[in-house]
RNA sequence: GCCCGGGUGGCGGAAUUGGUAGACGCGCUGGAUUCAAAAUCCAGUUCUGGCAACAGAGUGCGGGUUCGAUUCCCGCCCCGGGUACCA
């Protein structure tokens, strides 16, 4: 019997697309599990390997929990807003929409025939308008929202209390004061530039390089009217919540990174001969004692002001240099410190001393005040800077037993950790921390300088506000119209959805317009009154629409609302989330402070969406180089005894693993792998590779490997020849309980390579017996069902039976066949394995001792030795100790 | 520089709380079947020595703890990812 996957998949496929098997009902009766897949960008060129290793990870826990009985929820969408449409658009005319709809259908063919136990009825689309709708739905509730800082909590705006002096000031500038408040908001802002996609970026989306992170090119600063959202007033709210997540350690690190929380002190310095103060922020106020300089960054407001007359023209030289850099390569230039003494000096609060205040472009304006307090003997940037200009360095922190020690002392080296404090007094302020270490010297100056009025325990996050527009045509429009007298206002639930108006041409304007500038009829709008606006004209970045999807397949066809609150409240949180780790920060930390938002407004009751999260790693491929390096196309490759040669100039070839390029050839496309193996062969080699969370490279032999297994399962189970009604081998009976459970477990876990290495040692002993009984060969398709589900479903209708076995459950452990009355031991001498000897469990120690010792084969072992000692682990060792 | 991962046969990779290193698969070798091949089946396959029984070595490197270390500790090397003057 051959085994035809080409005939047995589309079938079965068939069958569950016909049945609608795997809707899902709101049954609220039953126990849920909610598992999401990072859904896709349909792009034109189609699925590639990566995407199916997700998708049958999902898939395989999937029709697993509902064998277990679980309602599931496992839907599919796209995240179809995106830039490649929008160029193809403008090359060709074609609408995007065109493109993307030709572009989903195509992944929806290739998804479908992999086999994936999707819910069809509930796939989504960004860029569907019933969809969209509710993206401009929730940037209205972001924008009528404030931070109520002190209950860290959001807020309608309605809710917001205006100080009585605002009030005074009419309307104008109680509206100021609101807007200033909204977690969106409309502003000149500097932004990052890409000119050759004609769009700005965020910061996320600019590489250390300088170079655009989608296109490769380099960004240039510009300042444009953009939208902003307000994302760190809920930076600690993010930090907190990570808390509680089962996530990959380092996908929690790099959020806790990105928010960068920092705690410290502001510091106010008097500026000698002007009555100003200076604020400085900085994490270790204990080092105030070696203060040896100030910095100011030269966008400081007090940078010209500061400066004294004989030092103007080289501090504003300076400053204009370091704006120009700015708009260079900033992170090139960062090597080596320059800056520019003030030719002023400000008081240090703790000893009244007076130190230079410099200009220097390693202080940002961005973070903290803009201003330093520098401590080159303990910090290591402005010891550099120090060095640089002869500045003093004064080391107030005795490292104690360190071999530098000496240098550090002597202000030669520069001392970051713990230590004790020295001349780190003054009687003429009166405080003293010497001998204090780092932790209770914060704490006394702190409280010194608190009691003051000097200073204050500050907090400092290192998360931007997160820049919310593009100037783009293919994504959600802003349901926003600019008032010729200044007003902005949001347009009503009920004329949402705003929708993209029909263009003839989709080229940005030179300025860096969006191209929706150009359509005229859509832009212009009058109000009752005769008063005349203009729409918004940028659009939404992709993260939008990607931002609250997992929300919307629990309801997707709700014209109504949102989604059925009931219906969330069954159904969230997500319990699984799997997907790339190349989302660790921004798709991930703006999905959260969306849904933190939309929780502290009582439309979702979760804090947090994703409970679980987990990476699969890369799929790469093998490829070539020659001995100098460079690349070589993998159809200029042979193989001859295990080496690799250049067809054409016969040179020996090293080969590497790298990732997937169509310039390597070594691309592979899933639907070749499915016309050439089956799609339950794609299925287990892309889980059997190895760990779903590590990189690993697609091997050709590896799939000829999984669909041997596949054949030779098929070509036994599918025999019913080789089935027998009566009692089981008892070889059979445990191996098969030992892999009922084995597979279980690994499933649990995401081990899918060990649980289908189980499947493929029962199917291994099941062949070597020549037969089993039918209720073995029923579990066996059971159990290999969420991993092979069209073999699975195939051999049980070969059992005869008429319904799917998706809903069957999941087979039990019947654990009596599981014990064991003897253990072989591996007996050890001196932790070297030597033999092994069969014991009985219940054998008590000693007669254990007796029975090794006294083998013939110990014997060897022993001779001329004594016995030292005798361990003994039950069920795992014996290892016997002589000399 | 800093923060995370990861280094195990010819290859992908297994190995509960420290307890038989190399499961499973690929590849390779030999055999069966075949006129022959493909497919299939059987046996072997970490390295070194040996016909073999067997012995020695072995989980990136160097130390340590332990009866026993791929697993724990200390010090390094290499690879991958993230981040980069955040005071």
């Amino acid at each position: 019997m051959e085994y035809n996957f080409a005939e047995i998949e589309p079938r079965w496929q068939k069958y569950w697309e016909k049945n609608k098997t795997f809707k899902t009902p709101d049954d609220f009766s039953k126990p849920k599990y909610y598992i999401l897949d990072m859904f896709p960008y349909p792009s034109g060129a189609g699925l590639h390997v990566g995407h199916p290793e997700g998708y049958t990870a999902t898939d395989i826990m999937s029709r697993y929990k509902r064998m277990k009985g679980f309602n599931v929820l496992h839907p599919m969408g796209y995240d179809a807003f995106g830039l490649p449409a929008e160029q193809y658009a403008m090359q060709t005319g074609t609408h995007p929409a065109v493109t993307t709809n030709r572009n989903c259908d195509n992944f929806r063919r290739q998804i479908k025939a992999i086999g994936l136990s999707y819910d069809w009825d509930r796939e989504i689309n960004t860029t569907d308008q019933h969809y969209f709708k509710w993206t401009q739905w929730i940037f209205k509730q972001l924008y009528n929202t404030w931070f109520d800082k002190e209950n860290q909590k959001g807020r309608p705006i309605s809710e917001l209390p205006i100080p009585e002096e605002i009030k005074g000031d009419g309307e104008k500038a109680i509206n100021e004061y609101i807007s200033e408040k909204r977690l969106a908001y409309y502003d000149n802002a500097q932004v990052w530039w890409c000119d050759s996609c004609k769009t700005v970026c965020a910061n996320e989306e600019v590489l250390t390089d300088g170079s655009h992170e989608k296109c490769g090119n380099q960004v240039v600063r510009k300042n444009l009217k953009q939208w902003l959202l307000r994302i760190p007033h809920y930076a600690e709210r993010l930090l907190q919540g990570l808390n509680g997540l089962d996530w990959p350690a380092g996908v929690i690190d790099m959020q806790k990174n990105w928010i960068g929380k920092s705690t410290g002190a502001e510091i106010d310095f008097q500026v000698e001969g002007l009555n100003k103060n200076l604020r400085v922020y900085t994490t270790r106020p204990d080092t105030l004692f070696g203060a040896t300089y100030m910095v100011i960054a030269p966008e400081h407001e007090l940078a010209e002001e500061i400066t004294i007359p004989e030092k103007k023209t080289e501090v504003e030289k300076y400053i204009k240099a370091a704006a120009l850099k700015s708009d260079l390569d900033r992170t090139d230039l960062a090597k080596e410190k320059t800056g520019v003494f003030s030719g002023r000096y400000a008081i240090n609060p703790v000893n009244n001393q007076p130190i230079p205040i410099w200009i220097a472009d390693y202080v940002l304006m961005g973070y903290g005040t803009g201003a330093i307090m520098a401590v080159p003997a303990h910090d290591t940037r402005d010891f550099e800077f120090a060095k640089e200009f002869d500045i003093p360095v004064v080391c107030i922190l005795d490292p104690k037993e360190v071999d530098e020690r000496k240098n550090i002392l002597a202000g030669d080296k520069c001392w970051t950790e713990d230590g004790e404090y020295i001349n780190s007094a003054s009687e003429e302020t009166g405080l003293n921390i010497n001998g204090l270490n780092k932790e209770a010297g914060i704490k006394k100056t702190i409280e010194w300088l608190e009691e003051r009025g000097l200073g204050t325990a500050t907090v400092n996050f290192k998360m931007r506000d997160w820049l919310f527009s593009r100037q783009r045509y293919w994504g959600e429009p802003f349901p926003v119209i600019h008032w010729e007298d200044g007003e902005v206002s949001l347009l009503d639930d009920e004329d949402l959805p705003l929708l993209l108006p029909d263009l003839e041409k989709y080229s940005p304007g030179e300025s860096g317009e969006s191209p929706l500038a150009n359509a005229e009829e859509w832009l212009h709008v009058t109000d009752k009154n005769g008063r005349k606006g203009r729409r918004e004209t940028n659009t939404m970045p992709q993260w939008a629409g990607s931002c609250w999807y997992y929300l919307r397949y629990i309801d997707p066809n709700n014209n109504e609302r949102i989604f059925d609150p009931e219906k969330e409240k069954y159904w969230m949180p997500v319990d699984l989330y799997i997907g790339g780790a190349e989302h660790a920060v921004l798709h991930l930390l703006y999905s959260r402070f969306w849904h933190k938002v939309l929780f502290d407004l009582g439309i979702v009751s979760t804090d947090e969406p994703f409970q679980k999260l987990f990476n699969q790693g890369m799929i790469l491929a093998f490829a070539y180089e020659t001995s100098t390096g460079a690349k070589v196309s993998s159809d200029l490759v042979e193989e001859r005894d295990g080496k690799y040669f250049h067809t054409e100039t016969g040179d020996e070839l090293k080969q590497i693993v790298a990732k997937m390029s169509k310039s390597l050839k070594n691309v592979v496309n899933p639907d070749d792998v499915i016309e050439r193996y089956g799609a339950d062969s794609l299925r287990l080699y892309e889980m059997f590779m190895g760990p779903l969370d590590e990189r690993k490279p697609w091997a050709e032999n590896g799939v000829k490997g999984v669909f041997n297994f596949l054949n030779r399962a098929h070509r036994f189970f599918a025999d019913t020849n080789n089935i027998f009604e009566g009692e089981e081998d008892k070889e059979v009976a445990k191996l098969l309980h030992q892999t009922i459970q084995k597979v279980a477990n690994d499933i649990e876990n995401l081990k899918f390579n060990t649980a289908i290495s189980a499947l493929m040692v029962f199917n291994n002993l099941a062949i070597k017996k020549g037969k089993v009984t039918k209720q073995t060969a029923e579990t066996f398709a059971k159990i290999l069902s969420p991993v092979a589900p069209h073999l699975g479903e195939e051999l049980w209708s070969i059992y005869g039976n008429k319904e799917t076995l998706a809903y069957e459950p999941w087979p039990e452990v019947d654990e009596s066949l599981l014990q064991e009355d003897s253990f072989e031991y591996p007996v050890s001498f001196n932790g070297k394995m030597r033999f092994k000897i069969e014991i009985p469990v219940d054998m008590p120690q000693p007669e254990i001792e007796k029975v090794v010792l006294s083998d013939p084969k110990a014997q060897k072992w022993l001779e001329g030795k004594t016995v030292r000692k005798f361990i003994f682990v039950p069920k795992k060792i014996i290892n016997v100790v002589v000399g």
